[in-house]
DNA sequence: TAGTGCATTGCACTAAGGTACAATTGCGCC
DNA sequence: GGCGCAATTGTACCTTAGTGCAATGCACTA
């Protein structure tokens, strides 16, 4: 079992920085896995369940680790990255980290920088992945509703009363209540203040605030 | 006038520098502020309106470049900085911008890059300012509530309604729908739902959301 | 074709929200 | 002492919200 382990992969050419890195951080008792190169670590990655990083060489032929963030960024996995880099430039660095990696380390590096970031990586991506979660199980009420509740919904949020909205649908205030009732259920709140919070999370737009 | 013309500040010991930069950017058009020195800089800089950014030196004696963005930060003044640097590293370049630094330039850099960066700079403080200007108003309101208005608040987004407020407040029902209205009136809101998403722009906790 | 899910609505009733009019109390300040 | 502000409350009435019960119509599926 233990699918809470911490898992760290690494990307990188040169066997050896893989092996060197990998006896590094099993010392420590992390799980590791390694590619040689971006591509097949693509091919190959299925979201982990757990705490999870990625330490990427930057200079590799052809797709370069700063391709592969760039890929992972693009793809939404959020998997917090760490570079090393033996012939690395400021430039570099810096579109790493504006793009989000949690540091650029310059090879050879100090063995306690390099697990104090790695330790520091692996909090991101708890907390990362608590949020995920927590914005996959409000999107899966949302999805669970039909479009004309959503679309109830979208007036609620926008403060609109019961009347205006059926006025504005086309519908009786009995059907907004049925609607409206079927959203707090679906949506598993009990007051509107609640519901307006869980849309705010998950950047669901209001209908039109403007009072017609 | 023009209080909305954009402004840069300029923070470099060598007179040189702050003069090719000053005549760089003034051929741009924007307006140029130059300090010899970070301490000199804090001790006349006031909040400006309209767009700015700041240049700084990471090597400085004394006081550098890196202190001084650790100094406006902590002082919450949220002015966008680019750095240039002669002499600088990696481990430089991504604390700067893991500080939320704009760009980390070492000299000599190329011009279009430069102003280039500048514009991103002066693009970002617009925003700053727009979302600080907006906090600020929100606040204003907030703060002109008395504590038994807030206090009624807090409980109307967590979603309680009147009688159980009341009853958790020991006053009557009457009471609070006294203070409810004071509260939309001087939060300048006309729903439920529109407060509690004022309350979220501004990082306003719910009180207890338990149903007692 | 019967069953299911969704949208719709009426009626009636209870509960909660919102207001107008009015009044009392306590506290700090001129 | 008097004024102003904040807090408090009552009565009465109207508007909204929430629900139970019941029923109809439509589209799609087993």
């Amino acid at each position: 079992m233990s699918g809470n382990e911490s898992k760290v992969y690494i990307v990188d050419d040169d066997p050896s920085v893989r092996e060197a890195v990998t006896m590094l951080l099993k010392s420590e008792g992390y799980s590791v896995e390694t590619f040689p190169s971006g591509k097949i670590f693509l091919e190959s990655y299925s979201e982990y369940q757990g705490p999870a990083c990625a330490i990427l060489d930057v200079k590799m032929p052809g797709f370069t680790g700063l391709d592969l963030q760039s890929e992972l960024i693009t793809r939404g996995l959020d998997l917090p990255i760490i570079f090393i880099t033996g012939h690395g430039n400021i430039p570099m660095s810096v579109q790493a980290i504006k793009k989000g990696a949690v540091n650029f380390l310059s090879k050879p590096f100090n063995d306690e920088d390099f697990l104090q970031t790695v330790k520091e990586a692996l909090n991101q991506s708890s907390r990362l992945r608590q949020n995920r979660q927590l914005k996959v199980s409000i999107e899966k009420r949302f999805n669970s509703l039909t479009n004309r509740e959503y679309e109830v919904m979208s007036y609620l949020i926008a403060g609109w009363i019961n009347k205006r909205i059926g006025f504005k649908l086309n519908i009786s205030e009995r059907t907004v209540k049925a609607h409206r009732k079927q959203v707090f259920t679906k949506m598993k709140v009990e007051s509107l203040a609640e519901l307006v919070r869980l849309t705010e999370k998950v950047s669901i737009q209001p209908a039109e605030t403007s009072i017609t």
